[in-house]
DNA sequence: GTCGGCTGGCTTTTT
DNA sequence: GCCAGCCGAC
């Protein structure tokens, strides 16, 4: 390890002894490798034993990527350190603890899907009107109490939807307790409660982790930091490293303000900046600043280098979203014709619905593309049929495992007969599959043979590995059999051998580092006496499967350019970027500007998409965008004019101002765009002529006009008459919107 | 029990 | 415009 490669700043944080510290880290200033440096640091100078370090971090990929770090860095075992997710790190104190946690041994994890499907089956159950309360808006309530830290008991309603929904929160806690299931939320919670009301196991881990290191402290919500507060009690050290300007997970909980609450209550203005950038030029960071000290409310901080200007950005405004895929594409063709490895072009946008029309043109041309997103590998369906077989196995009570797959494959079990079950089994007050014996007939004849065939499972995975049984649930459920007489059922059986080598790998030694997944997911290690616990490798392997879904491109690693979401790319960085669709309403999305605080998160997420690229950025707008199935009429993204010119290069004549640079391009050109299709004019400009009157007002394409709520805009377009007449209005700051006439109320400016 | 048609919704997403 | 999820028909 040599501390001297560091710069000053990075220094000064891998080796402060303030017990609390918030280190703000640029994008590509070094953050990992201080986190990391700074671990290895403690532990070799003897400060702390691995054992006494806690490090946290969002996603298993940063969790692992740090622990091959250490490794490199320091010949230490990294077992005896706790690194790992918040949920992983939760699931091992529960998993070490389950009965002072009031937890069955065997409890399993629910993922959202099957805390979705736990929810409606509740919801049905309690006769629930789904159209007043939807199952989504049921699970966002329990989420976003829990990740607040409430339980039912806590919250005060403010209305009667309110009300019911906390009503419901504890009927769902009710269920998941009696069936021994956790949502993720709950991992969370319960390892909060545990260390909160129990003060020998709070003292034990208080006196234990004498170095907690947090990755990401942006991204922490508010259930998250007061588990860590908790932790660090009132002697260990906090070393909290994050980045509020690349705070982009707001919709999800992450409350940046935890980054200034801890720097006000703990780290008291101890902040160390990471300001030196090792990835892109000062075109590229410059433009990263000025963009971002539009915010207000930062912590502050200024990206430099000193690689020299490089290239300025190139940014392009095209006539719609298949022209400017198409530019991009010819763009990629010959960037790689100059030598650019495919893998470093990433083309990023703001939503998923924007990758079809790259993807088409990239298509079309034959080259290769990844998009990234989609059905994880945990998450397909077939797998999941698998896992919850391998649930029961684990647990018969687990009833959403039990009517996943009681009636799959098809055994004659219908709707019907479970519906019978479900009443009796809650009459006796246990579970599905104990309330069989309340059953008669033909139906509890055929339950209790899927029942039996769980328990001749169960015995079996007394002596199989892993692998063998999960072959052997294929086999005997029928599930092979089932899968071979399907349409797309051969890719389902890869998968399902995919999952077999997932075991195996799982099981094997050499997984990592030395250092099995099965470890890394474990209980106590092995040095913690305090608390030892021993569990089967089934149940560490279905805690791997729900807490790690799988990389959503891990074993593509071919060569493709790159496309996804800007949140996708988070953390990455590319030789080359595309950033496409920068227009009003879809970047800054529409949605942001109702939200509290949303474009200031939008222009951090442009100011993530910015400093992803190392030597060149391209940045598009198109004029028109087909959305939902019509065609948008769009303007400059406000953030494209918050970049100062001297850094730009406009590949197409920039139009004087963003906002109603669309409508005066149609309107002063009429329909004399170049590059349109003929038959789209004659629509668009139906009214140009004349006009439409409605009332007493005259509407003209072309006219200002105000709304109540929208505020200013420009007519682009009238279609019908009288009464009737529609008009797209592109308005300052919402877009384009299409108002009946006669409805609207709109003010001739 | 399965298939097909219809309706509604539609930003971002890790664990 | 597209996809998912639900309901109704066979």
């Amino acid at each position: 390890m040599d501390i001297q490669q560091l710069n000053p700043e990075q220094r000064t944080a891998v080796m402060t002894d303030a017990q609390y510290v918030l280190v703000l880290a640029g994008a590509g200033s070094g953050k990992t490798k201080v986190l990391t440096t700074r671990m290895a640091w403690l532990m070799e100078q003897g400060i702390v034993s691995p054992g006494g370090i806690l490090a946290v971090t969002f996603t298993n990929k940063a969790a692992k990527e740090m622990l091959t770090r250490i490794s490199s860095l320091l010949p230490i075992n990294t077992r005896a350190m706790w690194v790992g997710t918040f949920h992983g790190l939760c699931n091992r104190l529960l998993r070490a603890h389950y009965r002072d946690a009031g937890l069955p041994q065997s409890f399993q994890i629910l993922d959202i899907q099957d805390q979705l499907s736990a929810i409606k089956r509740l919801l049905k159950f309690h006769n629930v009107d789904t159209d007043k309360y939807p199952p989504k808006d049921i699970q966002n309530f329990i989420n976003g109490s829990k990740e607040r830290g409430l339980r039912p008991d806590d919250i005060i309603p403010h209305d009667p939807f309110e009300a019911r929904s906390v009503e419901l929160y504890a009927l769902y806690q009710n269920q998941c307790d009696k069936e021994g299931v956790v949502d993720f939320a709950e991992l969370l919670l319960r390892a909060f409660e545990l260390l909160k009301n129990n003060a020998l196991i709070r003292e034990h881990y208080q006196r234990r982790f004498k170095h907690i290191l947090i990755d990401e402290f942006q991204d922490t919500n508010d259930l998250q930091y007061k588990w860590l507060r908790l932790l660090a009690g009132q002697h260990n050290a906090m070393f909290a490293v994050g980045d509020d300007d690349q705070s982009i997970y707001a919709f999800r909980g992450a409350n940046v303000g935890n980054m200034r609450a801890y720097e006000q209550d703990y780290a008291k203005g101890n902040i160390i900046r990471l300001e030196q950038n090792y990835r892109s030029y000062n075109h590229i960071l410059d433009s990263a600043n000025a963009l971002i000290s539009h915010n207000t409310e930062r912590l502050g901080k200024n990206l430099w280098t000193d690689r020299g200007d490089g290239e300025l950005l190139r940014i392009n405004e095209l006539s719609d979203d298949r022209t400017e895929a198409q530019w991009i594409v010819d763009e990629a063709k010959s960037l790689i014709r100059d030598g650019i490895d495919y893998q470093q072009i990433a083309v990023l946008y703001r939503s998923n619905a924007q990758s079809r029309a790259i993807e088409h043109a990239f298509f079309s041309v034959g080259l290769p593309y990844r998009v990234y997103g989609g059905l994880r590998f945990f998450e397909r369906q077939e797998i999941k049929h698998v896992l919850a077989y391998l649930r029961l196995i684990h647990n018969l009570d687990d009833d959403t495992s039990f009517l996943r797959v009681v009636n799959f494959p098809a055994r004659g079990i219908g709707a019907r007969t479970l519906e019978n079950l479900t009443d009796a089994a809650t009459q006796i007050g246990c579970s599905l599959a104990l309330g069989i014996g309340a059953l008669k007939g033909a139906p509890a004849t055929k339950l209790a043979e899927f029942v039996g065939l769980i328990k001749r499972l169960s015995d079996m995975a007394k002596i199989l590995s892993l692998p063998d049984l999960i072959q052997q649930i294929m086999h005997d459920a029928g599930i092979e059999q089932f899968y071979k007489g399907e349409r797309d059922g051969e890719e389902r059986l890869e998968n399902l051998q995919e999952l077999v080598n997932a075991a195996q790998v799982f099981c094997s030694e050499e997984s990592f580092e030395g250092r099995s997944a099965a470890e890394l997911v474990s209980l106590s290690a092995s040095e913690d006496q305090a608390f030892p616990e021993q569990t089967s490798a089934l149940a560490m392997f279905l805690s791997h499967a729900s807490l790690e879904a799988g990389d959503n491109q891990a074993k593509h690693g071919e060569n493709a350019v790159q496309l996804m979401t800007i949140h996708a790319a988070k953390g990455l960085e590319f030789d080359v970027v595309f950033v496409a669709g920068l227009e009003q309403g879809l970047f800054p999305h529409r949605n942001s500007l109702v939200a509290d605080d949303g474009l200031e998160e939008e222009r951090r997420l442009m100011y993530v998409a910015i400093t992803r690229a190392r030597e060149r950025l391209y940045l598009s707008a198109a004029h028109e965008r087909m959305l939902y199935g019509q065609t948008e009429y769009t303007t400059r993204s406000q953030f494209l004019d918050e970049i100062p010119e001297e850094h730009t290069k406009w590949l197409s004549p920039k139009l004087k101002e963003s906002g109603f640079t669309r409508s005066e391009f149609a309107f002063r050109q009429g329909a004399g765009r170049a590059t349109n299709e003929p038959k789209r004019q004659s629509a668009m400009f139906a009214g140009m002529s004349g006009g439409v009157q409605v009332g007493a007002q005259l509407f003209k394409v072309g006219q200002r006009v105000a709304h109540a709520k929208f505020g200013e805009g420009m007519i682009i377009n009238l279609v019908g008459q009288g009464a009737e007449a529609q008009a797209q209005i592109v308005f300052q700051n919402v877009g384009v919107k299409t108002l009946a006439l006669g409805v609207a109320k709109l003010e001739i400016l």
